[in-house]
DNA sequence: CGCTACATTGAGTGAGTTCAAAATGCGTGG
DNA sequence: CCACGCATTTTGAACTCACTCAATGTAGCG
């Protein structure tokens, strides 16, 4: 069995009781931000008057909702969440699962109202990021506004390392794909990079692949068997990150040889049913 | 057959001869880059002094290629052009087609080095955008600061909506909504919005919407067959935006139906056949 | 304990791919 | 100007991967 990383018991949600408020952290520098998104700003002049807020929000809350008027960013300081867009029809696609160091509601900046909601997966930490005093900061110090325009590019790149991923690789590769950060990020926050526990559902990660939530779930069995991974439910032991780092497609199992002898025995057998057949009625 | 749409020479977009490159423009203002990056700077103080190079490209040419130096933005003045990413096996994957009015190239922020390349795909007048001196601009007016940060936040956009379309659009749905904004931005750029023709190959089309060369050129039949558009290599006439805005699934058609009748016909005879072949083999 | 949400697995189907062939268009050099 | 070669497009036929539908199994929670 694995242990939960942190002991985040991902309850149900419901509104903010004064309990955790007491404990939680509920201000940061601009230095601290910096060092969450991973920005050098060695030279920075330190601020200390400005400050930047913390809220909590439980499993199934809701930080922006689509629609909803921009005026702030958000950054990840704990917990997990997803930010999602919806279709015309209704349907949910998730774009991304933000955590620790993650920046997010920067889609809002165009249209000034966010396109995507994002909800909380577990118990998170947020630190609310006005984005009038973040561009006034940005107007301060040079390198910190650089490092902005480098923050933004840098979800453009991985968008279109999304895209990339979406139009040109097999259900297994993408699957594949999806450990290898997830196992990058736990490992950077201090956790296992091999054990950990998914936060989110087949059907999340099937939306966020462009798959089923069976196909995730088949391809998740199909890499155990194999012994890529050993996985139970959300929680996850990575075996060989080497092989889904490169993995294209899944190289033939016992089953699929088992089967396909099935099938090269079916083959010969139908051909001289073909045969038969086709003598006797001429089809095809 | 299809004329010529609205007297544009297919071949040659805007035509590259010598008179062309004779009155070609070799500088624009900051304000003449706000109209073209549709930015309202109404407020802003024209400074005259600084002034944006042109280059001109002839099709096939690199803009900038993947791995290149980060110092500039592009912004596309005429032509045609696609931006491309390789992925480790060497596929390339086109994933923009910028035309007048886009800005490219902010992918390299954040690397300090160009994530993709872009290609013209005809002559091309692109006007240089050195990125040092955006940002220096941008600290003087802050209108225009918001405005960078506003087209960095649609590029995103942008791609999130490609990521959704990827996710969970069939085929046909992807090939239809590839149309809609090419005939957009035909219209406003004073073309006809409903004849025009694509300045790509079926196969980029195909890398772009993660499908095909085949089944972009089968669906192009299709919408012709059914009447949405008329098509002709690479001349396209749109015969019904708004089906094409709105299509989830293509309807059958003619052709499907007598296919369809087929194959019941078929499976008529094959049910005697492998009775047949049943009797004869126990197969299956 | 039973409810609900989530996950797994199987069987059958179908949309899109792959492989292949033919048609069309275009530039080039004779 | 025509003939040739090459790139692109169209279309067909067969296959296959991922989807759909359905049933069963498992975990968490009131």
């Amino acid at each position: 069995m694995l242990a939960t990383p942190n002991g985040i018991n991902p309850t149900m949600a419901r509104p903010a009781d004064a309990a955790w408020q007491r404990s939680a952290k509920l201000w940061s520098t601009l230095s601290e931000i910096c060092d969450l998104l991973h920005i050098h700003c060695a030279g920075l002049a330190l601020e200390s008057d400005s400050a930047f807020q913390h809220v909590q929000f439980k499993s199934g809350q809701r930080i922006h909702t689509i629609g909803q008027p921009f005026d702030m960013l958000y950054i990840v300081n704990s917990g997990f969440l997803k930010t999602v867009m919806i279709d015309e029809s209704g349907n949910e696609q998730v774009l991304s699962f933000p955590m620790r160091g993650d920046l997010f509601g920067i889609d809002g900046i165009h249209n000034k109202h966010y396109t995507s909601e994002a909800v909380a997966l577990s118990s998170c930490d947020i630190i609310l990021v006005p984005f009038k005093k973040f561009l006034a900061l940005g107007r301060a110090h040079p390198e910190l506004e650089t490092a902005i325009y480098s923050v933004m590019s840098r979800e453009l790149v991985r968008e279109q390392a999304m895209v990339g991923m979406l139009g040109s690789l097999s259900a297994e590769a993408r699957v594949a794909r999806f450990l290898v950060p997830l196992s990058d990020r736990f490992g950077a926050m201090g956790y296992s990079n091999k054990e950990f526990n998914l936060r989110m559902t087949r059907h999340e990660i099937g939306s966020y692949l462009g798959l089923t939530l069976e196909t995730v779930s088949r391809t998740f069995s199909a890499f155990n068997e194999i012994g890529l991974i050993a996985v139970d439910q959300r929680a996850i032991i990575i075996n060989d990150i080497g092989a889904l780092r490169t993995l294209r497609r899944l190289p033939p199992s016992r089953a699929r040889i088992k089967q396909q002898a099935q099938i090269q025995a079916q083959a010969a057998a139908m051909t001289q049913a073909a045969a038969i057949a086709a003598n006797t009625q001429g089809v095809r």
